[in-house]
DNA sequence: AAAAAAACTGTAAACGTTTTTATTGCAATA
DNA sequence: TATTGCAATAAAAACGTTTACAGTTTTTTT
């Protein structure tokens, strides 16, 4: 027996019948339509008041399919990673402003979730989408850019379609870091690397070769690992990289999670950072100067990442065809007590 | 001047027309209704497969008000608080399980973003909502648990009002830490609390001054701090802690994001951990024993406050009229070396 | 073979809005 | 006074579903 719940149901309706108009005006002194006498308004308004009613997004949505829902839609890889956190807040920031609502998706780096997740997020009828593709060929997501729908894809680009774009110089940030490590002297240079598809783990590790290079070390394939850009493969990798017969002397992480699980394994062993083994890690946090020790780090700006995002977005919504911009952000080095 | 975007249309209509049935026979098939014809039904089917229909979310949350439209809703005090991101973690693997999509909001402690995102999550018709409210009696939600929404309440409770809650032992978890403290001698234990009005932050205070009487030491209100749960107030009450002509020797913070805050003033000063001031904090992360030094800390179970808050109300909301409960989970002190 | 029952399918109403179109009342004009 | 024009309002259609009810076909029963 299905339970009565009694969600106040007020409809215009009811406004309508008490305040003896028709539905219409109720809509328009609602809609702030001009058509209507000051008198009539405000007598609608009191009844409005009096009833409580607030209108009914749903029929309004179904009625205008072009009437705004005030929801963004957000589909994120991790949310475990503080970087996307912070990318989120900068987001949020920006669609409070504008009065829009967020439905985060956090797919896991799971292409079935992600792609559940999408259905509903279509079907909700969103007014535009942030999305972090798992990679540049994502059909899912390609296909709805095709469609119309609003986007911004961040951290990754989506290849073959005209999308706006939110990245950083991941190649530039890479070479910096490991540059940094071979003038400091470090020879034995490790790169773990997130998830390989990703556009971002392919130009941090060409970063890193470029920088090898440039200072005339040998690049030893042995040292590349690959992961999955968890906080695990960090651990576990960075384990494999310490159990080479010529172990790595320094570590360049692939990301935060990865960072941090390399942190875990070269404590466990009592390792000193960076007189053992150095570390240099993709992404700040606001708390690195707190971790053992202070960690040296690529910062990506990505509260501003997610802030520009919004914002194109929001644009986009309002303007369908401007023309979409790549939007390349810097990386800076924060050098600190790890390297 | 509206820009025409084609959002794929297809609605039963169509489909009905090509299958040369009607819609209610094609609305039959969608929803597995018995009555149909097998034959019927496959060519239905078909036509839907061809034409990639979908069907629309809006027009049927519009037409059964009772429907579920596998949106929960979520609203989160901080975002940045890697407490409530594990949180969120819970939730979102059990709501997924269950095919249920999040509508995240995050509030970032400001009462009238609460209010906005509440009137939304409701006018968006969702199944439920999982709240951590702003304080105890936080009208706003009272009203929506009364109005009969399915709610469960995370890390505070409502009060005057029956509601699923989910807690942890705040108290014994405070106190088992400063008791912790007290133990290693330490005497001017300082309690840096976040947003005073939260209930987590009184019982939290409660156990700390419990714990100083259990060990006779003397109460000194100018040990306690009270901040607003933020990184910012925990690097500035924590400067006022040391600034004190009788300073603090230990500092029990009151979440995640003070503690981090505290630490960054402690190095700043290049005071030692423990040896010049001990640190206990309430949270655990995950990567506290990369922290400088490993942190130790009373550990909530976030992730499963999560996966807990949302199965009850996924409970709930198959079942309106079950008993309420409160559902309090045990805290664990985690030592490593910060004391 | 006709009647009754069962199984299937179609029609139309309803959900709560917005908006187009129609109606009303009233002042201004001829 | 009869007509027009205008403003304010009302009526009705539409958005895409689900579903009660009616209608049609098929099957079973007599």
């Amino acid at each position: 027996m299905p339970v009565e719940n009694d969600y106040k149901t007020v409809n215009l309706n009811e406004v309508a019948k008490k305040a003896g108009v028709s539905i219409a005006t109720v809509s328009r002194v609602i809609n702030n339509n001009p058509n209507v006498t000051p008198v009539t308004r405000t007598k609608v308004q009191q009844v409005i008041r009096k009833l409580k009613y607030s209108p009914n997004r749903v029929a309004k949505r179904l009625r205008n399919r072009y009437a705004s829902s005030n929801l963004l839609g957000v589909l994120i890889p991790d949310i475990q990673n503080p970087f996307y956190v912070e990318v989120l807040r900068g987001i949020e920031d920006v669609a409070y402003e504008n009065k829009y609502a967020l439905i985060m998706c956090n797919f896991s780096q799971d292409e079935k979730k992600e792609k559940l997740y999408l259905d509903i997020l279509q079907s909700e009828s969103i007014d535009g989408l942030i999305a972090a593709p798992t990679h540049e060929h994502d059909q899912k997501v390609i296909h709805l850019v095709k469609s119309g729908l609003p986007i911004v894809c961040v951290d990754r680009g989506l290849s073959g379609v005209d999308v706006d774009v939110v990245l950083v110089e991941n190649k530039n940030g890479a070479f910096a870091a490991v540059d940094h490590l071979a003038k400091n002297g470090y020879k034995r240079i490790a790169y773990i690397s997130g998830l390989p598809q990703l556009p971002s783990s392919q130009q941090r590790e060409a970063g890193y070769i470029e920088a090898l290079m440039a200072n005339k070390l040998p690049v030893d394939r042995e040292l590349i690992r690959l992961g999955d850009s968890s906080h695990e493969s960090g651990v576990r990798l960075c384990e494999e990289l310490l159990n080479l017969s010529s172990p790595a002397d320094a570590v360049f992480a692939g990301n935060n999670l990865i960072t941090l699980g390399a942190l875990e394994t070269i404590h466990k062993r009592k390792l000193k950072i960076p007189q053992d083994i150095a570390v240099i890690g993709f992404d700040d946090m606001y708390w690195s100067i707190s971790l053992n020790p202070p960690l040296t780090a690529v910062r990506q700006p990505a509260y501003e990442i997610g802030k520009r995002a919004a914002e194109l977005l929001i644009q986009r919504i309002n303007d369908p065809v401007r023309p979409t911009v790549s939007m390349i952000l810097k990386t800076e080095l924060m050098i600190r007590n790890s390297c």
